[in-house]
DNA sequence: ACCTGAACACCGTTCAAGT
DNA sequence: ACCTGAACACCGTTCAAGT
């Protein structure tokens, strides 16, 4: 990559961060080109779609799920606290930028989409912490971790949508109850 | 209203119909009021928003949950599997047309959508049969109508959302057994 | 090889002119 | 009172011209 290009991939990407963090990951691409100070079509020849925009900027939070899954695992608190933990920290990460959780439920099953291979790496995330308490007998049987991965997306999805400020952890209480063995 | 209004009117909301069934409720407005043969001043003095249009066609849905609730209360089944239902139904109403339910999880805590009134309707219905519930001695204590509400409008919208064909079945196990008392 | 910015297409929204 | 459709603003996308 020629020198130029990397210091307008840089600049539109730290634009992005800005400019997402302030209206969400729907506002305009002409404007972070416009305060990136590059034309339209320096942003296109970069970021195709505004996926694959929100895409590079999923690397940090996909780190973090990461990590958090391994401290998830490591920590001996009970299953219902644990989980609950995990995954408020989970939709913390993915509702950083608004609009961002709606985006990976519909990239989570789709292939073809440029933030497909991330979510799959969250996914995996939440499959070692589920799968964990299996181990530990304490995972009520039939559950999946896919389906759980969805459900919580969902209840990101629905607070990052929403208006009013929409607590998530009573919703997560009953997605936890109805995941941890009786 | 005039009668030339009214026809107007009518022939928008059949046209959006048969368009949102087709594309989604994210559907161009402009092609609406062109199949339908009016200027897009005509749609917008009887539907100044996307909202509306979609409020105003949600007459149909509404009613159906209503009865819905009624049948869910009336009917001797065992909890989860009348909640199952319940839920099922639910979600294939809302998801009737492309993008609706996700609407519907923005406007549930809105006041100001004009979606509003009738995600309020559908909320009462989901009261009835979650209080029917804990009547019935069934229900886990600490479950508030509400956040089940938006829960279940949260799957539906994640399935709704997504490109691959989602059930939503193993995800609406999940939230039943976290609903009914252990 | 990469950038620029004009040009295009599309869509929501408004409003002056008409009936 | 209501309708029409031209006009405007905005935004994503493309591409010819430039370095």
């Amino acid at each position: 990559m020629r020198a130029d290009a990397r210091r307008n991939y840089e600049k539109i990407l730290a634009t992005a961060r800005v400019v997402f963090t302030e209206r969400g990951t729907d506002s305009s691409l002409d404007e972070i080109a416009k305060r990136a100070g590059v034309g339209p079509g320096t942003l296109y020849r970069h970021f195709p779609t505004r996926e694959a925009l929100v895409d590079a900027l999923m690397q940090d939070w996909t780190d973090r799920v990461a990590s958090d899954a391994d401290a998830a695992i490591a920590t001996d608190a009970p299953a219902p606290a644990m989980l609950l933990d995990w995954f408020e920290h989970f939709i913390e990460h993915i509702t950083l930028h608004r609009g961002a959780a709606t985006k990976i439920c519909a990239a989570m099953d789709d292939p073809a989409s440029p933030m497909y291979r991330k979510c799959r790496v969250m996914g995996e995330a939440n499959r070692r912490v589920i799968e964990h308490l299996d181990e530990r007998g304490e995972l009520r049987p039939g559950v999946d971790p896919a389906n759980v991965m969805r459900l919580v997306s969902g209840v990101a999805s629905v607070a990052d949508t929403s208006r009013a400020a929409i607590e998530v952890r009573p919703m997560l209480e009953v997605v936890v109850d109805g995941i941890v063995r009786a």
